[in-house]
DNA sequence: ATGGACAATGTTTTT
DNA sequence: CATTGTCCAT
């Protein structure tokens, strides 16, 4: 295949630029990937580069796998020896082999943020710190933080009482993932940072090794990353980024596009290449991105354009409640599969918090229409999976406490809370970890631990024991399924999860997935089949196969592209989200958000928010989006909602209304007949709308105690109230429900 | 030690 | 409202 095919001259230059520091700024669609992965091939394939001397690092795995296939498509056998894999894993792999220099064994388990927050919790009650005064979770956010930027436990900030108590915990918690012989997410990147900062044998020796590093999202790492990064450039100095700050969306995670900035002064002498042609998108859609993202501040501006053509406008739809907006959604979906404008599996409906999709998932369910969730927590935080991961960490890492107390009373063994203090207090005293007392307890008949305890709780102790001796025995020998076998077998997994309710059937199918995965990693071992399972991220779970619609986070998105795509929930509160009210600089993520978002769409696209929406509990109304009236109306095709007519419909009720018939009808997308086979369709009478009674024709004025004077742009009958698009001088088009905006006509 | 019943309490985004 | 924690009876 040719290295060079397909591709513009900008994305050519990348591809062949000499060797140095690369900075690419490519805009959404704007064939990152394949300038990734022909810069890889090229430098391989013509420059006769050593794949052993690559390095390139993405954020997902996801990510990497595919990079992985283009590269061999070019290279096939050729690309042998590559490293190409997320920071963490990438990290992982490495930090296993240097663990000499690390103050963990190379065997050591990573922990995901449950594990983490056990260990914080953990730390609270060793330090006699009050849960409710200081919240697990802000305390992980602390610390991560701190991690992120490089902080250890005696270097962090300590301004007042409360960073001191932070400080305790981070001290403490940092402790305890030692005794476990454990890491978290962020040690993964600390660590590596730092054993290249602190020793210049090992910085040397892997800077010298990757004459070439690439880097993929850069907009995306934070000060860890972007320092491993550097470290790991500093012998050949050619470090090719492609990163794109309109799409940095993980702030809160330590994220730093500022980082390209860093980049910049770092590497004076770095080429940057712009990519602004998009491959993706119609010009409508790129036109509404652009329109949403010119308003944050302090950007290079990229004009996006496509060769593509102007395509369809996009759709606006006012859905009464958030239950209206997922039946627009499905119904939508079910006209236009049904007239072959499109198949399932061309749509996805993004949302910014995960709390939404369950409104969409009942819907789909509803209409009897199948789908699916990206998100790794709906398989790998469920409690059957966690607990056999839990026991297979435990055989792999006995220092592994967390993953002990998870499953030495699951299925019950009589070994309750009391038992279990008095075994990690023995356990302490003696200077060993709970679960090596156990194994001697097992194994030796004599063992001077038995006399430690008594009656029930020993023999309880002793049973258990005896398992994790064989099973412990074996770990380091058998693949990983046959171990899991041997766990589920001599635990009497199946009975004790699968009760023989529909959840028992379905816990034990989930279990039986699991094994499935395991059985993949019979040549490379417990540990790697660990590592891929604590290392997974949300986009990792996405199965492109199945051609269903699929259901994701704005988050879940980045990266993915999709013919047609729903945005959902755009109210004010959710997107943006109402934390992000206080900050500019959060704010300005929320509509980087929204831009990732729209920017998905290769064809159609639909903006839907809603009057009412119910956080939790009742509903409330609810303002649109601010990030709406930056839309000109001109890229607009408003989709009536004849659905919320005078109703506050109760739950259950009217569900299956197909008032979107009529709706759609009138849209330009959708006509004709959408009946659709799968989907129940009792046709229920709509409530007779209220009779006209407009106290704000269009063209009139208005005062408003906040917003000061506007002009009524469009007013219609709506849930027996009138709805305004008002232009106020000072803030620009609001919606409003005339019964609700204290309005005065001028 | 275990499981059930009730109360309180809480919601961004994720490697 | 829906999950999670806490208390109490078995």
């Amino acid at each position: 295949m040719d290295l060079l095919a397909n591709l513009n001259t900008q994305q050519r230059s990348a591809v062949q630029a000499e060797p140095g520091a690369l900075l690419v700024l490519a805009g959404p669609g704007s064939g990152k990937t394949r300038v990734l992965t022909q810069r890889i091939a090229y430098l391989i394939g013509m420059v006769g580069v050593s794949p052993y001397r690559i390095l390139a690092v993405t954020f997902t795995n996801k990510a990497a796998d595919e990079m992985m296939r283009r590269v061999q498509d070019f290279l096939g056998d050729q690309g042998r020896g590559l490293t190409l894999g997320t920071f963490h894993a990438t990290c992982a792999k490495i930090l296993r082999r240097e663990a000499e220099y690390l103050p963990v064994d190379a065997n050591f388990v990573i922990y995901d943020s449950d594990d983490q927050l056990t260990l914080i919790r953990r730390a609270l009650e060793d330090l006699n710190l009050d849960e409710k005064k200081n919240r697990p979770q802000s305390l992980h956010a602390q610390i991560s933080k701190a991690k992120n930027e490089l902080l250890r436990p005696d270097q962090y900030p300590t301004n007042d009482f409360r960073d001191r108590m932070a400080q305790r915990v981070y001290q403490r918690y940092q402790e305890l993932l030692l005794a476990n012989n454990a890491v978290d997410f962020d040690d993964l990147l600390l660590y590596m940072a730092n054993l290249l900062e602190e020793n210049p044998q090992v910085r040397e020796q892997y800077a010298r090794r990757f004459e070439h590093v690439l880097v993929d999202e850069f907009q995306d790492t934070n000060m860890a990353q972007y320092t491993l990064l550097r470290h790991l450039a500093s012998y050949h100095r050619n470090l090719f980024v492609v990163g794109d700050a309109d799409q940095s969306i993980y702030r809160w995670r330590g994220a730093d596009y500022r980082n390209v900035q860093r980049f910049q002064k770092d590497f004076p002498e770095a080429k940057v290449i712009l990519l602004e042609q998009n491959y993706r998108s119609t010009q409508a859609i790129l036109d509404t991105a652009m329109q949403v993202i010119d308003r944050n501040p302090d950007r290079i501006r990229k004009n996006l354009f496509t060769e593509r053509g102007a395509g369809q406008r996009i759709g606006l739809y006012e859905a009464y409640d958030d239950r209206d907006e997922a039946a627009f959604v499905v119904n939508t979906i079910a006209s236009l599969t049904k007239q072959n404008l499109a198949r399932p599996g061309d749509f996805a409906v993004m949302y910014r918090i995960n709390a939404q999709s369950r409104v969409l998932e009942e819907a789909f369910l509803h209409a009897g229409l199948p789908y699916k969730l990206v998100g790794a927590q709906r398989f790998y935080g469920r409690r059957e999976i966690k607990d056999i991961v839990s026991y297979l960490r435990l055989l792999h890492n006995l220092r592994d406490e967390v993953s002990l107390t998870r499953v030495i009373n699951v299925p019950a063994r009589k070994i309750g809370d009391k038992t279990l203090v008095a075994l990690r207090t023995y356990a302490s005293n003696a200077g060993l970890a709970p679960a090596e007392v156990l194994v001697e307890m097992g194994q030796e008949r004599q063992s001077p631990h038995r006399t430690a305890f008594s009656g029930q709780s020993l023999g309880a102790l002793v049973n258990f024991g005896y398992l994790l001796a064989n099973w412990s025995g074996l770990a380091a020998h058998l693949p990983p399924l046959q171990l899991m076998d041997r766990v589920l077998d001599e635990t009497d997994y199946h009975a004790y999860i699968d009760d023989g309710t529909d959840e028992g059937r379905d816990r034990w199918e989930n279990v039986m997935e699991l094994r499935r995965l395991a059985a993949e990693y019979a040549d490379q071992g417990l540990a790697a089949f660990l590592e891929r399972v604590s290392l997974v991220s949300d986009q990792d779970t996405l199965d492109a196969s199945a051609s269903v619609p699929t259901l994701l986070t704005l988050h879940a998105a980045k990266g993915l592209e999709f013919s047609n795509v729903f945005i959902v929930g755009l109210n004010d509160g959710v997107l943006p989200h109402s934390r992000s009210f206080d900050e500019p600089e959060e704010m300005h993520e929320e509509r980087r958000l929204l831009y990732v978002g729209i920017t998905r769409a290769r064809d159609r696209l639909y903006l839907v928010y809603s009057q009412n929406r119910s956080q939790y509990g009742y509903a409330e109304p609810v303002e649109p989006s601010r990030f709406l009236s930056d839309v000109p109306e001109g890229l607009l095709q408003t989709i009536p909602s004849a659905a919320s007519q005078a109703r506050p419909r109760r739950r259950r009720e009217n569900w299956d209304d197909d008032d979107w018939d009529r709706t759609s009808r009138k849209s330009s997308s959708a006509a004709g007949d959408r009946s659709y086979a799968s989907a129940p369709r009792p046709a229920k009478p709509v409530t007779t709308p209220a009779p006209p009674d407009r106290q704000f024709p269009a063209g009139s004025k208005v005062n408003h105690p906040v917003w000061g004077e506007g002009m009524v742009l469009n007013s219609r009958m709506d849930a027996g109230d009138e709805l305004l698009d008002i232009y106020f001088q000072q803030v620009g088009l609001k919606r409003v429900a005339a019964s609700l905006a204290r309005l005065e006509k001028m």
